[in-house]
DNA sequence: CGCCGAGTTGAACTGAATCAAGAAACGTGG
DNA sequence: CCACGTTTCTTGATTCAGTTCAACTCGGCG
């Protein structure tokens, strides 16, 4: 499979010329992160933003029962981030870990300025980026308000079918908000009809 | 109680001027919302953004059985909007409906568009209250995820005490994701303990 | 006074959690 | 390439939080 290094997708997404992507490649800092460590620990500040060009993370909490939930998986080509810890200099309450072995492109404060003076279309990309994830976060809050576990279940393997294939199952139980018996329930239900 | 209006919001939050606010004043455009009435139904596309000056909306959608799921609460100087739906040009989901009889300033293309070029700080704004929502949905999904019924609804007092005083509990019920009967339940638990 | 919508209460039901035990799949080293 | 231990998934029995449906209470208001 073929993904989109960070390069690669601005000039995709940003019209921008080769030529002037090189300019900024120089710059990019990129992290290796090997499966099961982590990028990001709760209690920590993070003010930058990770382009997955290879692998998969997973952002997730602990509660007090020592019970984690899963608030996202980004797989290639995906942003992740908790940048509202350091705007709101709130220590993030979430940990971002692969879940394969991951490789990231860091773009940090220094690099957001750079990109947004160079090329005036990327702070619109950003904007835009951001209501893309609002929208995402308002359809997953109206799905776990309105629909049952096999509901959210059917959704996930709609919307992210490379994702089941690629994590443990319970995983998916955890994102779903159910447990991983309910899950396997759910789909041996399914698989009887 | 005594609450900004659309200006006191810019020059509070923007470090604007006065006079330079007044340069805009004219251009603002409100909307009166009846009590009960609609400023958004789902199947309309919506590029604007709405702040509340008086009043309060909900943003809900409704399910297949025909089961209200509220969004937002949106009270005095907060904003609302499915911006996202032309954004990516799909119909909103979503009702925006009045709670309270509601006045609300409009913030459509063009006002957004002659406030970045006006004023630098307002891009910048923009994003940081884009990111402030973000959080503020990962922490409810998170919570969702997380919490019992009953924490939910401590959760919500805690942070929406006035929001619980003005509208029907059967609303906040809607809210959390529960039915008003077991909120009924939850607080009269609460209460004898 | 009587109606009406909002909230409460009760009893039966149900979807999903829990706890505990097995089965299958997986990868690592001999 | 097999054998073993570990992790992942499944299944069953039981419990529980929250739903459903129906009846009732209360306060406001014509």
């Amino acid at each position: 499979m073929k993904y989109y290094t960070f390069k690669e997708y601005l000039i995709n997404n940003l019209a921008i010329e080769n030529i002037h992507v090189d300019e900024i490649s120089d710059n990019l800092k990129f992290i290796d992160v090997p499966k099961g460590e982590y990028l990001l620990k709760e209690g920590d500040f993070c003010s930058d933003i990770f382009f997955v060009d290879k692998g998969l993370l997973r952002q997730y909490s602990i509660d007090e029962k020592g019970k984690e939930h899963i608030l996202t998986f980004a797989p290639e080509t995906w942003f992740v981030t908790d940048r509202e810890s350091s705007f709101f200099a709130q220590p993030t309450p979430y940990y971002i870990q692969a879940v394969e072995e991951t490789t990231v492109t860091v773009i940090d404060d220094h690099l957001l300025n750079m990109l947004s003076e160079h090329f005036p279309s990327f702070t619109k990309f950003n904007t835009q980026l951001l209501h893309s994830h609002i929208r995402q976060l308002q359809a997953r809050i109206n799905l776990l308000l309105s629909a049952s576990a096999e509901d959210r279940y059917l959704n996930f393997i709609k919307i992210y079918p490379d994702i089941f294939q690629r994590v443990p199952q319970a995983m998916v139980a955890s994102y779903l908000g159910i447990t991983p018996e309910s899950l396997s329930r759910v789909r041996r239900d399914l698989a009887m009809k």
